[in-house]
DNA sequence: GCTACCCCTG
DNA sequence: CAGGGGTAGC
């Protein structure tokens, strides 16, 4: 029996466990039916495995289903030995005790067998058995099968033989009629409660039933019937008995409930009913599950230990269950404002305070996190406030558009000085044009800021205080924005390996460009590893001589200048945009003579008086103080003859006719002088 | 794949 | 003049 008790309170691995303890440890005692039993099991389990091997695998692998047929299987037999004890549920035992009986068929062989066949009464039996179950025979025995087999019922039975085994088939039938019918109404709990209801015609043969027996099998029934009777009086007393306990534990949580919230009102009556009512009616389906209302299956699952563990743990859940709705009463009518009990109101009051104070601490909690983190958050919250003087900066248009783009004006005077203010009233003049220029600022670093922050972060408007000279700058805007696109091509995106120096040589060449520090960019130069304006003059003055530089042709000519791909390829870019200019300016010469009426290329001829050498000169030498050599209006005058040609040849009509024309045209580059090697060749060639 | 170049747009 | 897309050669 402890081996029971314990085993309803482990888990399923651990059963299995046990299980295959319980098997070694109860073959020595158990009795052939079990050892046949077992090997049976495991014959069928494995056939073709050796017992060692299943037990392992039982053990480690058995799923609940193989854990249970064995579980029933132990139970079965321990069951069996205890049937004896005296059990509350008397009745759970009985039938398991049928069952094993009957499946056990050698126990009693005969007592089917003998009782149906020797009588002559099987029509009433097999009448009996189609009222009771459709099932075997066997499935007709009462549950109360087992306590008729008493050791003086036995030696009665014994001595009277046949009409003994006859009385206790009938005792069985009586049985069945009165106790509820496992097979036939195994869930119907009010059963148990309810009177019960034998129907006329059951009545009627059972009544026709009694008059056909014998007046000592009338006797030895009715002592069998007294005792069932007694027996079952027992278990509803003590069912009873629990059921009264619940619900006296309920009216003891009621009064307390009650004695918490002084309930008056009726409507906490009306709860307290129905959370009672509920109670009972669960109490009784716990009841007359446990004991009456389970299945047939069920029970076989059940040993009598288990039995009682369950009613206890359902005796335990029955008032967590009737706990629970008291508990959770008041609250749920808190949520009713207007059915509050002064201490509800109390208690809800107390309630939204503490929300209060919560909600208020997690506030606090948050804008502390928030503000303490001003450097880092606030940028990044309001980045578009410094877009403005950044991208003027940055750019070096600021100058330009200071003056010509009042709606930028606007930027720089109302949103610079106060950027939160933007946020509050200060309206907003341009919102697009912030959106726009937000990824600019928001990519720059911390020095980069720093750097552009000068001018913004102080009083912007000061700008417009500035000195004449640096708002009026065609030339050196040009310059600047040359330096800024250097610097710009240079570090942004060319050296991602070296972003703070390149943080440095922008906040640098910001800082030379606003002071203004623009006509000697001489020396400024070397722009350590940038390309300055003056570079870009130098290069202009170099395509006189060669439209297709090296770039080792470039990194000679350019020594002044830190080389790197970006150097190289800006360079690249700028006798690129050389070369389309003057092609672009060939082919339109030459179709312009061609409208002109020029037939032969001779007619053309490149002077300086030329329309075409004005505009080129303008192109490369804007200010006109470098004197163009020959060789280029040589060059220029083959270039424009070969447009001609291909013109007239209609070879234009050819996507990439002007390949022919660059092809002929890169031969044509002359060596540069050696004075453009040197980093100071605009002084000496611009002073000459 | 990288580079240089052309072509186009702004 | 810068920048981007497309393309061809290496």
């Amino acid at each position: 029996m402890p081996d029971h008790d314990s085993t309803a309170l482990l888990s399923r691995q651990t059963k299995r466990r046990r299980v295959d303890i319980g098997v070694k440890r109860t073959v020595g005692t158990a009795s052939a039916f079990f050892a046949k039993a077992r090997a049976t099991f495991f014959s069928a389990m494995n056939p073709q495995g050796s017992e060692q091997d299943v037990e392992y695998s039982v053990v480690q692998h058995a799923d609940g289903e193989k854990s249970n047929v064995l579980r029933k299987l132990l139970k079965r037999a321990n069951s069996y030995e205890d049937a004896m004890m005296p059990f509350p549920g008397a009745t759970i035992i009985s039938q398991l005790l049928k069952n094993n009986m009957n499946k056990n068929g050698g126990t009693e062989p005969s007592f089917q067998a003998s009782g149906l066949s020797s009588t002559g009464s099987e029509v009433h039996q097999e009448d009996v058995c189609s009222n009771s179950s459709r099932d075997s025979p066997q499935e007709c025995l009462s549950p109360f099968g087992r306590p008729t087999m008493s050791q003086f019922d036995v030696d009665r039975l014994c001595d009277e033989h046949l009409r003994a085994k006859r009385a206790r088939v009938e005792n069985i039938i009586r049985g069945m009629s009165h106790s509820p019918s496992v097979a036939l109404r195994g869930n119907e709990n009010e059963r148990e409660i309810a009177p019960q209801s034998v129907s006329p015609r059951e009545s009627y043969r059972e009544n026709k039933r009694k008059q056909k027996l014998p007046q000592q099998q009338q006797q030895s029934f009715q002592q069998l019937v007294s005792a069932r009777k007694e027996q079952k009086r027992e278990e509803r007393r003590q069912l009873k008995q629990q059921l009264e306990d619940m619900q006296k534990q309920l009216r003891q949580l009621q009064e307390k409930f009650y004695q918490i919230y002084d309930s008056t009102d009726s409507e906490n009556d009306e709860d307290g009913n129905l959370s009672e009512d509920s109670m009972r009616s669960e109490t009784m389906d716990a009841r007359a599950g446990d004991s009456v209302g389970r299945s047939d299956n069920e029970m076989c699952e059940l040993d009598p230990g288990q039995f009682i563990d369950r009613a206890r743990a359902l005796i335990r859940e029955q008032e967590v269950a009737e706990n629970k709705p008291k508990r959770e009463g008041p609250k749920e009518k808190e949520q009713g404002p207007n059915t509050f009990h002064p201490e509800g109101k109390h208690l809800a009051e107390t309630l939204k305070q503490e929300l209060n104070t919560a909600m208020s601490q997690v506030v606090d909690t948050v804008v502390k996190v928030f503000s303490s983190k001003p450097s880092r958050q606030l940028p990044q919250v309001f980045p578009p406030l410094q877009i403005p003087q950044a991208r003027f900066a940055v750019n070096g248009e600021n100058h330009n558009f200071h003056t010509a783009n009042q709606r930028l004006q606007c930027f720089g005077d109302v949103i610079i000085p106060n950027p939160l203010d933007t946020f509050g009233s200060v309206p907003m003049p341009g919102a697009t044009d912030q959106t726009e220029a937000l990824p600019l600022v928001v990519r720059k670093n911390s020095s980069d800021q720093s750097a552009s922050a000068p001018p913004a972060g102080g009083r912007p408007p000061t700008r417009h205080h500035s000195p004449p000279e640096s708002l009026d700058l065609t030339r050196e805007t040009t310059s600047l924005r040359t330096k800024m696109s250097s610097h710009h091509m240079n570090h942004h995106p060319c050296s991602p390996a070296h972003p703070p120096s390149a943080a440095e040589g922008l906040s640098l060449s910001l800082i030379k460009s606003e002071c203004g520090d623009l006509q000697d960019m001489s020396e400024i130069s070397p722009y350590s590893g940038s390309l300055s304006p003056n570079h870009l003059k130098k290069a202009k003055l170099m395509f006189f001589y060669t439209r297709y530089p090296s770039s080792n042709m470039l990194k000679t000519y350019f020594s002044d200048v830190k080389f790197n791909r970006c150097i190289t390829s800006q360079l690249i870019k700028w006798f690129s945009n050389f070369r389309e200019f003057y092609y672009i300016q060939m082919e339109k010469y030459a179709r312009q003579a061609i409208n002109d009426g020029v037939t032969s290329t001779e007619e053309l001829s490149i002077t300086r008086d030329c329309e075409l050498y004005r505009a080129l000169n303008m192109h490369y030498n804007k200010a006109n103080d470098f004197e163009v050599p020959e060789r280029f209006l040589e060059v220029a005058q083959i270039t424009l003859r070969e447009f001609f040609n291909a013109i007239i040849a209609g070879k234009d009509v050819d996507p990439s006719w002007k390949k022919a024309i660059y092809k002929v045209i890169c031969k044509l580059d002359s060596e540069v002088p050696e004075i453009f090697k040197s980093p100071n060749c605009l002084q000496e060639l611009l002073h000459e």
